[in-house]
DNA sequence: CTATTTTGTTAGTGTGCACTAACACAAAGG
DNA sequence: CCTTTGTGTTAGTGCACACTAACAAAATAG
C-alpha cells in the first residue's frame, strides 16, 4: 500500500537542532519559524512531526538529558586506575555544558507552572541526581582509603549538581576565568566525591 | 509653580510588586497588563514611571538583589558568639529564596543576550559572590581553630552560590524534602565555611 | 483663583507569533 | 500503470501583547 512511516527518523534527525535552539533562546523566545529555519524545513513539516511547540520542547528536554547521560556513561565505563566519577569530572572540565543541558533545564524551570514541563524537568533532575549519587558511592567503594566519609552521598550529589549549575552560569556570563572554573570543578568536585578534604 | 515630583516614591512603591511578578512568571510571560493589574494601576501609569518593560525588569533585578543583601546584612551584624556567616546560613535555612532573588536571576539569564540585562545580572552575581566570600574569610578569621583550611574562599563562595541555587530549584520543583534541603544547606554550607570537614 | 503639571482612564495600533487550511508533488505498494 | 500516503509550499487567521495618543481630573505652587 502506501509509503512506510519515516516520521520517527525525521524526529530524531531534527531533535538535536531543536534542542540547540531552545537552549540558545529559551522557550518563550524560540519561535516555530526559527526552529523551522534552523532545521531547514517549513513550519508545517515540524507541525506534522509534533503536536505543537510544547511537544517539541518536551522532546528537546528528553533528548538533551539522554544525550548528556549517554556521553557520561561512555566516559565512565573505560577502566584504568581512576574511578568512573573522576573520569566524568575530568571530562566535564573540558566539555562543560556542551549539550546545553543546563540552559534547557533553566528554560524549563521558567515554564514550570505547566504540569507537563514541570514533570519533565523534575524527572530529569531526579535521574541526574541519582546517577551522580551512584557515581559517588561507587567511587568511595573503590577507594577505601577515602572511607572516613562525613558527607552523605545524596547531599554530595545535590551539591555537585549545584556546583555544576553555577559553573555553567559563570561560563555563560563570564563571571570568572576558565581557570577558576576548572579549579572549582576539580577541587570542590573532588571534595564531594571523597567526602572529606584531601 | 507645579506639583513636586513624586515619581521616585511611586517607583519605590511599585517595585516590590513588580519584582514579585517577574520572579513568578519570568520575563517573557510577564505582561505589562499583569504588572499594572497587580500594582493596582493602569498600564500608562507604569509607562510614565519607566521607559518600558525592560526598564521595569532591570529595576526589579536591582531591587531584589539590594533587598536580599539588606536582609542578610541585618542578620549578619547582631553579635553573639556565632559568626555572621553562621547566622546568615541559619536565616536562609528558614527563609530561603523568599525575595525571589534566584528566580529573577534565572529569568534574567534567559535574556542575557541583551547587553543591559546581561550587565545587570553579571554585576549582581559578582556582588553576591564577593559578599559571601567576605563572610567566609571573616568567619575563618574569627574561628582560628578552623584555620587548617584547604579550600580557597573564592571557590568556596562560588560553591555556596551553586548550592543555594540548587536548593532553590529543588524547593520550586519539589525535588527533595525540606529536611534534606536544610541538611544540604547546613552541612555543605558549614563545610564550605570552615574549609574542611568537621 | 489660576496656571502648570502629575495622575487616571479609554481606546486604540501595529506587530509578532502559534497554528492551520488548501493544494501540488513525490514516493512506494500492488 | 494507479492509488494511497508522506512531504513541501503558500498564504493566511486569530490572538496576545508592548506601547501610545488623547483627554479628563486632581493636586500644588504662586
Amino acid at each position: 500500500m502506501p509509503r512506510s512511516d519515516r516520521s520517527a527518523e525525521r524526529r530524531a534527525q531534527h531533535l538535536p537542532v531543536i534542542a540547540e535552539v531552545f537552549a540558545e533562546l529559551g522557550y518563550r523566545r524560540t519561535t516555530t519559524a526559527e526552529l523551522a529555519r534552523r532545521c531547514g524545513v517549513q513550519e508545517t513539516t515540524l507541525y506534522r512531526l509534533w503536536n505543537g511547540k510544547k511537544a517539541m520542547f518536551l522532546a528537546a528536554i528528553d533528548h538533551v538529558f539522554s544525550a548528556s547521560m549517554a556521553i557520561w556513561q561512555t566516559q565512565a565505563v573505560a577502566g584504568d586506575g581512576t574511578s568512573s566519577a573522576e573520569k566524568v569530572l575530568a571530562y566535564e572540565a573540558e566539555h562543560l555544558g556542551e549539550f546545553g543541558l543546563y540552559r534547557i533545564l533553566f528554560a524549563a524551570i521558567g515554564e514550570s507552572d505547566d504540569d507537563d514541563i514541570r514533570a519533565a524537568v523534575s524527572t530529569s533532575y531526579h535521574r541526574f541526581h541519582r546517577w551522580i549519587e551512584r557515581q559517588i558511592i561507587d567511587h568511595r567503594r573503590r577507594r577505601p582509603e577515602d572511607a572516613a566519609v562525613e558527607i552523605d552521598p545524596a547531599l554530595a550529589a545535590w551539591a555537585a549538581v549545584g556546583v555544576g549549575t553555577i559553573i555553567n552560569i559563570a561560563r555563560d556570563l563570564d563571571l570568572s576565568s576558565g581557570d577558576e572554573r576548572a579549579r572549582l570543578l576539580s577541587e570542590i568536585g573532588g571534595l564531594l566525591l571523597q567526602g572529606k578534604t584531601p
